[in-house]
DNA sequence: GTGAAAAGTTGACGGATCGTCATTTTAGGT
DNA sequence: ACCTAAAATGACGATCCGTCAACTTTTCAC
């Protein structure tokens, strides 16, 4: 954290602690890019019994002992792909976050990016439920999951500084014996609850006459009037909020998504 | 459906439409529990990379192709737990059900319910985890996932009576444009969220400083207050209601589980 | 420029696990 | 006691995982 604030000098004598980016390493973290783009892709057409090892590295440009300098293991590969996830997730975080309006509203923006990437990127958010599994967990490099951990510290990290914006306004007020944590918490868990049961819930034919932005605005509502978070969905319009968030938020994701595909292209 | 109403003459020259259940089916059914307490205990030991099929079997008293006569595939054991898992939930449920208090303290004991199960039995809870996963549900067997998908509606319907029960006496209202089913599939998706967060959340290190019980009776409050569920938790010790549902459920899930258990010793 | 050391790449290989199937065993009926 | 159908067995082929010794490329000192 404070390493920039040291002398440049020790910097140079001791580039092992901070490495400068060397033109071997970009290009390393390049490769493992197109390898995970790959893996999407894979798993996209043929499904997760699909993807293996062996084909992804043959429809790759590299080998299979190149494919494991890179991934531990296939279950690493899923855990990658997840970071990856949290990543572009952070991102989405950030924008959400510069949206202007009082503090209830960045905090439906957060949601509304949130279930904007599951609905955007399936597959994706699928991998974000995989890599929460033991049989995942277990098989991942150490490493990968310490940047997983981390990432979802920094997700938080936005959750709780909307919360914390609201205290201080005074849109919200924190219960005694209740944390801010705990909220934040709730929040997490209800936002993943409801994009990551509806895909398979849908898919066993339950809950079929749901939709689902309608289902996740109206359940945010429930949980942030039940916090007594100013203005209640009884005195503002919400599903107002939400197209605007939509309006400038969704324009943004395609101008990226856009920037994405381009670099793809030249790749 | 219709056949029990069907003449018994039919149902005898045509037993495979209707199997009464015959002594060898159910000898059947009870070694294929045995398997899957055997499972349970592996993955418990070795966590969910050490169930192997071979190893099942050669712990089991079967050997392998037996196991298969039961599971088609390694994923279909997982499912076939998550299964036993919501069996045994639809069970807590009906109990649940039958706490004397008001709605949304019936409603509560459903939660309750859901959450001691969860508590319970880590393992089996994470199976159900898993089984959600699309790796395990694009290997299981379809009769699996069927049999997963009616007791998955069951559970549904315990939730959505107690939500018409709470309609009918008057302590809830439906807001125009809200459908008791998204109600439903809300307070699912956010007790799924918690329970299912709340695990591996820990082991990443985050929310250390949180207690399961009270984080989930607290998120349980906030959206039945954003429901507008009387008596809101302002005019109601909840808490209490928590600890009572505790009493009469916890000594009956003893009760149970020592049944369960002198019955698994005779076997 | 050159040569050697370091870093990176490769695909063949051993091992583990999966799922099947021909053969053997068991159970139920006459 | 015998026959037949269902069930159990474990050896087998196939698949996939992860490793490693040999080989190629890059770096760098001289």
């Amino acid at each position: 954290m404070t390493d920039a604030r040291l002398p440049a000098a020790i910097a140079v004598t001791a580039p092992a602690v901070a490495p400068m980016p060397t033109a071997r390493s970009k290009a390393r973290q390049q490769r493992e890019q197109q390898l995970l783009e790959l893996a999407q892709q894979i798993l996209r057409q043929d499904g997760f019994t699909g993807l293996t090892m062996d084909r992804l590295a043959s429809l790759s440009d590299v080998s299979k002992g190149t494919l494991y300098n890179h991934f531990s293991s296939k279950e690493d590969v899923l855990t990658a792909l997840s970071v990856d996830s949290l990543q572009r997730l952070l991102q989405l975080f950030q924008h959400a976050s510069t949206f202007s309006g009082h503090s209830r509203e960045r905090a439906l923006a957060l949601h509304h990016a949130y279930h904007k990437f599951s609905a955007a990127e399936p597959t994706l958010f699928l991998c974000l439920l995989s890599a929460a599994t033991p049989g995942v967990m277990e098989k991942s490099s150490p490493a990968r999951m310490l940047q997983r951990q981390q990432l979802e510290m920094q997700l938080l990290q936005y959750c709780q500084q909307v919360l914390s914006d609201a205290l201080a306004d005074g849109s919200l007020q924190l219960p005694v014996g209740v944390s801010l944590e705990q909220w934040s918490f709730i929040n997490w868990a209800l936002a993943f609850g409801c994009n990551a049961l509806f895909v398979p819930l849908r898919q066993l034919g339950l809950f079929a006459g749901l939709a689902a932005p309608q289902v996740n605005l109206h359940s945010i509502n429930l949980l942030f009037d039940g916090m007594g978070w100013l203005p209640l969905s009884s005195g503002w319009d919400y599903q107002q909020s939400w197209q605007q968030i939509s309006l400038k938020f969704d324009s943004a994701a395609n101008s990226e998504s856009t920037l994405a595909h381009s670099a793809q292209e030249q790749a």
